[in-house]
DNA sequence: CGAATATTTGAAGCGAATCAATGCAAGTGG
DNA sequence: CCACTTGCATTGATTCGCTTCAAATATTCG
């Protein structure tokens, strides 16, 4: 067998929505996808594009962009290895799409690919459970932006990060102390929180001061305290 | 035949879910479908509830609200007619849906509904576009309640009431002077906004002392100036 | 009509944005 | 190796928009 197999080595084979695919009718997207490199910043596309392609998510983190006419900017999703991008059934696409770290795609003509999803029930079936649960994260981060506080958003993120860097790294030291780097600069998770930069800095240094956090520098972070952190993500 | 049939006069037969599906297919539904009314501020289940059934909105109006466990409250989503309402595949329902207004409505056993779904790819492909249409529209109101000014979301909120009731009546006068109830109350414009009702009173005074829209009394609205309101919408 | 509910209006306070430096680490080139 | 740039983060001072608290109308409905 010559290399065409890219499918075989693919580090999300049985995570992203190719999982409910057989061997065999993965060969079809096979032959459709195309491996795709994104530096940091770089867009996969912007919103207003004819929605021409969509992709799976190979390695590396995506931001899902909202603006405004004058500039302003939302990051209203993320997505993380085995995740789906793109906008199906629609002429262009709403959203901007780009690398917040280098991102290795798989990207597939949106045409064709829709055309597989219709013959495999299965498939379409595992992105409609994707869909509902992004709906479902899209509303609960309405709630945040809408309604939390400053304090009560940084805290909240915080702790989205630490699960989801125990999952990744799986050190389960639960309620001790633990260490990672944010993946994000005080600029993104401002794009995320929608508050800005400085607000977002304030928060850190107060957690930082009030024993919740350290921050030995750098991306660094270690939660210090993280039932502090729980209840100040939940305050009133 | 006896009225068992009670797809047979369904308002919304052909614009529901129920659209993907013959006649004959439809019996089955129809065999699992329970016809009820909830009246204005009853709930049809409240988050943290066994997720159990799901509804089509045959009339009326819902809201899916979010909420904090200390009372903060968020409408995340409004439904209408031939819409479908609950949580699929899951175990709990994550937000409440309750009436805005009077609804009547077609309730599903959940289990039996995914079955249904199961046999009938085309729905479940139709439930999927719905989904991301939601999905898109859920990223969009991120981007109004983190980023947007209070007086460009009043005026986009009027602006989506005014194409919605013109959709309805098609009384289409386009630019023309424009005359309608308010289905909701400032309070709940306040809810779906990420305002307080004081805050969306001085919006509308503000708008109606600028000469872009007049407020003859009760829930009436007249559009006096649509352009000078979709620019209002949009200000940096 | 009159009670209850919704809306408008006013005054004061607060939280986050904005404006403005300063600090800090990593890379670049002399 | 050090001066310099560049990008990111922190900190401070100030402003501004929205919320909060408090009445005063309107409106609806029994």
């Amino acid at each position: 067998m010559i290399p065409s197999s890219i499918c075989a080595d693919c580090a999300v084979r049985d995570r992203a929505l190719c999982a409910s695919l057989s061997d065999e009718e993965l060969l079809e997207l096979n032959a459709l996808g195309q491996r795709r490199h994104l530096s940091r910043g770089e867009a996969l596309f912007w919103a207003g594009d004819d929605s021409a392609i969509c992709a799976n998510l190979l390695d590396g983190v995506l931001k899902i962009v909202a603006s405004t006419s004058d500039g302003r900017e939302q990051i209203v999703g993320l997505l993380y290895p085995a995740d789906f991008a793109g906008q199906l059934f629609a002429a262009q696409v709403d959203f901007t799409i780009a690398a917040l770290t280098d991102v290795d795609l798989c990207v597939f003509p949106r045409g064709a690919f829709e055309k597989v999803l219709q013959r495999h029930a299965r498939m379409e079936h595992l992105l409609l459970q994707r869909t509902l649960a992004a709906l479902g994260e899209a509303r609960s981060r309405m709630l945040s932006l809408a309604r939390k506080s400053a304090e009560e958003k940084v805290a909240g993120f915080l702790i989205d990060m630490t699960v989801r860097m125990a999952d990744a790294s799986s050190r389960a030291t639960p309620g001790g102390p633990v260490t990672f780097d944010l993946p994000l600069s005080r600029g993104q998770m401002a794009d995320i929180l929608g508050l800005t930069i400085e607000t977002v800095s304030r928060q850190m240094t107060k957690l930082r001061d009030a024993g919740v956090i350290n921050l030995p520098g750098g991306r660094a972070i270690t939660i210090a305290d993280g039932p502090a952190l729980i209840r100040r993500a939940e305050a009133a």
